[in-house]
DNA sequence: GATAATAGCCAGACCGGTATACCTACTTTT
DNA sequence: AAAAGTAGGTATACCGGTCTGGCTATTATC
């Protein structure tokens, strides 16, 4: 590990990916030159090809860690909580925190979904992206199963239900800016799961 | 109207907002560029910036066109519909019909969420987007209201949630390609509606 | 000395946008 | 009715800038 600003914390791969994550967030994938993402990583551009074959590569593994940082992020959250209904909510929390974190530097929504409406439709982007949003439904159903566990077909379109729900919630409040409706959406499931 | 092609068909305005969409909603804003959108419509660059200030206009100019489109589409399937319940499920059709004649040349999802996903975080763009959001919100709301006379609050609850059901199962739509994810939501709404 | 990073330049393509010049149909003035 | 003007179209060339990706020469660490 040579030449390296001792500045920097992380490999080049790591701080290249940090860095992406953020512009690709913030301006789009489209919007996102690769000189921005050096200039950001603290690193050159050469070792920017070193670490990945070119900027679809390094798109492709931005979506795969942002996946792994979800779905990682959930267990985390879903851990403590007792209860399966607290384990469904605290992935609508995950979600809300992510929001009110991201408020000051402008939140705009799931950036997963958000990559996915820059590729076109037969990207495998597209598909890492939906398979993401699928493995959040079937941990739901996971959940439900417990709570319904002699109605594993109610379970299933109730998962459903709620990752609809979850990710309507997420895109409009991407819109506004805000958080609010991922809250209404946290009361909309409370009651959905009272109901059971 | 002098120089046109007679082969084409209407004014330079039109074809160049009908070539734009057909190619912002395929390839993304981004990802469309202006020499293409040109060329699609048959009309000179110089005619495109006779009628748009800029890309930027057009962009904000294809939004409204769409926002227009879908709530006049709104309104010409709900008119048939005799009870609140059928014109509630009227609009969830409406998406699902676009979903499948969308099809074939690569469904997406939501062109204006889409578009909004790519448009930073102040943009004037995302506004449009969000109200139409709130538009639609409304109207389900007020269909609502004729079946929930007495309780305006839980309508104004109920018509969130479907909006938000309805706006999840889109964006999983676009990102499998096909309208099942509408199908479920079309029977989760009917189930909702039944149990009121 | 080998390895791996650095800065910086370059190629070729494409971007949004402008400039020039010509053409045709309608409209106004004479 | 004829002539002149105008509005809006056509086609093409061009501008400065940015894009991805690769290249070279240099420098620092093992």
């Amino acid at each position: 590990m040579p030449n390296r600003d001792p500045r920097a914390k992380g490999t080049a791969h790591d701080r290249l990916l940090q860095a992406a994550s953020s512009l690709f967030y913030d301006n789009g994938i489209g919007g996102t030159g690769i000189d921005a993402i050096v200039e950001r990583a603290g690193v050159a551009k050469k070792s920017l090809y070193n670490n990945f074959s070119s900027k679809s590569d390094l798109v492709h593994q931005y979506l795969e860690a942002r996946h792994a940082e979800w779905l990682d992020l959930y267990e985390r959250r879903m851990a403590p909580a007792g209860t399966p209904q607290q384990r469904i909510l605290a992935v609508i929390d995950a979600y809300r925190d992510h929001a009110e974190h991201a408020y000051e530097r402008g939140f705009r929504g799931c950036g997963l979904l958000n990559a996915a409406a820059e590729l076109d439709a037969g990207d495998a982007g597209r598909k890492a992206v939906r398979k993401h949003k699928e493995q959040v439904e079937d941990l739901l159903a996971g959940h439900l199963n417990e709570l319904l566990p002699h109605s594993p077909d109610r379970a299933r379109r109730l998962a459903a239900q709620i990752s609809f729900l979850l990710e309507g919630a997420m895109a409009r409040a991407g819109l506004e800016g805000d958080s609010m409706r991922l809250l209404d959406a946290r009361d909309m499931v409370d009651d959905m799961l009272q109901a059971l």
